[in-house]
DNA sequence: ATGATTTTTGAAAGCGTTTTCATCATCGGT
DNA sequence: ACCGATGATGAAAACGCTTTCAAAAATCAT
């Protein structure tokens, strides 16, 4: 039971009797192989529990079987599903994932991706980020991407994202069927394509339902959940009134929830509030959140679909996914 | 700009004029060469942009530079925080985290600790999890492996963690000298061990208060949102009164809370709720969870340097973590 | 200077696979 | 039976690096 010698695959060869080539052919399948031998082979790397090793696979063959996941942040609800979406998609393939995160901040980003390079990897999924779209391009001369949650005009056969502008609509819409007409909309980074992108199916809705847009009804956050109560304050410091806010994700809509609950203002009897993401988190919200649903999972599978194919060399345009409203309660009728 | 050739250690060799044997050398720093040609090497690399092959790399010397991490869950926001600080303490070495997740399932977790071993990781950093205690000491003849957030008595030297048991006395305490008296406790995970630490040290606290412990007032379990509201409703199913809850983890808080609120009970003016781990979105629930908290990110970048200390064969014992009790709004004194 | 050490260096032998190339066996057609 | 094709197989050459070993160069004591 000591640490007997690694065994390799001349090992295989020996003990099937047949020359480490042969091993090699079954174990790849890449060229046919007598029955006979093909079962001797088999044999032996089950008796022997071979495990072939990943170093000099990659060398020889060129492939690292590795795909880089490149995240923003572990932690983060949100891509963190989508995580999970990737994870699941990749079980079961010959593949796996190698994950780095790039901290919300295009330079660690672009170190992360130099990491994962230098790992080998056959392909890369980058989710959401900050990379400029040409720095990402210039990358995928070099090996395949796939750009998940996140737009990016010249390579958009390679990105799986929802329509951020139809989704924020809906969002929207809905505040306004429920007769709300003084909406507020807390904004994510105004860097961030998806933040641009949710303002304008705000501003969108409410001009098809005539109402015109107030800048003292907008304040820019960052996507997290402090900059929700400091919007609130913002908010508040101006002086304006309404009766509804859509903020760019559920994370700052917990920040807007808690400056409410501060201030004693009731959700949603006061004020109707809807987030953007549907993390699971939204659901246990106090009231449970009304939020436009981004199939987070879905787009983690559906990235690994396209990454997939395009190293089978048959690329493959991604699925279009969409974006669905969940009204729970804490949005209600406008007094 | 095309995908010229990739540049090798034998490029290098010619163009600083040496012999690949010395620029391997400088690279790695194992033996001393003059000034003049390390000068070379290194001026060659950076004008040809030299990134040297891992699996060439491994392959020639055994080490992979990678360890591996497996999680739980991505997306749980405690473990997460771990991992972050694991990526903090890996940083700026020569190491890369290779991620995998256990999906809360002792066999996913095996599996997932053969795919990294496959990946012939120098090290394993566990976070947590179900995997029996010696089946983990048995993978640990074969390779380094530190254990973070859970105790594997056999094992202890490479275990980082914080006492259970006291943190969990701290936070039923603090309930205590609140005036309540009749306390339920919403426990995690029979099978796991945080579990039964922070259950006993409710117990205990309870008991040195010279308060019984009722039965009727426990109620077990998984550690996950759900089990929270399910657990409320067992609760008043029994009919047994009680003016305050501590459950074994924040998310189980989260559930409670929910459930609570469903009935039109408020926190913390009927009943006092108090969680364990402090996430990030602990001081975001409504009203903000009192809670203890977990020193997630020291215990990652703890059980770092643990790993790094083993790696250089110079092994370090865990610096002992204390678990913290955070007192916010959803606790009052018990009417 | 000289020989004995010590340092620095290059050649070459791995590391464990994949893959090309040549060989050998097998097979169908006549 | 015999020839050309076709298919299965093994030998050996990569893959890009580390590291051992021995030679060459530099250093030291005398």
């Amino acid at each position: 039971m000591a640490a007997n010698r690694k065994i390799t695959i001349t090992d295989i060869a020996q003990r099937a009797n047949v020359s480490i080539s042969t091993v090699s052919r079954v174990l790849r399948g890449t060229t046919p192989v007598t029955q006979a031998k093909r079962k001797a082979v088999l044999e032996a790397v089950d008796e022997l529990n071979y495990q072939p090793n990943v170093f000099a696979r990659g060398l020889a063959s060129g492939e690292s079987m590795a795909v880089g996941v490149l995240t923003q942040n572990f932690g983060s609800p949100f891509y963190d599903a989508i995580l999970q979406g990737v994870v699941q998609g990749l079980q079961g393939t010959r593949y796996f994932p190698l994950f780095a995160d790039g901290q919300w901040r295009a330079e660690a980003e672009e170190q992360a991706i130099l990491a994962l390079m230098q790992r080998q990897i056959d392909g890369l999924i980058v989710i959401g980020g900050f990379l400029a779209g040409d720095q990402l391009t210039r990358y995928a001369e070099r090996l395949p991407i796939v750009v998940v949650a996140r737009q990016i005009p010249e390579y958009r056969e390679n990105c799986v994202f929802i329509d951020n502008v139809q989704a924020a609509y809906k969002a929207t819409q809905h505040l306004i069927e429920l007769g709300h007409r003084r909406i507020a909309h807390i904004s994510g980074r105004g860097d961030h394509p998806d933040a641009v992108d949710r303002q304008l199916g705000y501003t969108q809705a409410l001009e098809d339902a005539g109402i015109t847009t107030l800048p003292e009804l907008l304040v820019e956050g960052n996507f997290r959940r402090q900059s929700g109560v400091l919007a609130v304050d913002m908010l508040m410091a101006r002086g304006t009134t309404f009766s509804a806010i859509f903020t760019a994700n559920d994370q700052m809509a917990y920040g807007t929830r808690l400056a409410l609950y501060r201030r004693g203002i009731r959700v949603p009897e006061d004020i109707s509030l809807v987030g953007f993401d549907d993390e699971p988190a939204a659901a246990y919200m106090i009231p449970p959140l009304t939020t436009v649903r981004q199939p987070a999972l879905e787009l983690g599978i559906e990235a690994v679909e396209v990454m997939l194919a395009r190293l089978k060399d048959q690329p493959k345009s991604p699925a279009p996914l969409k974006a669905e409203l969940i009204v729970r309660e804490s949005t209600a009728m406008a007094r």
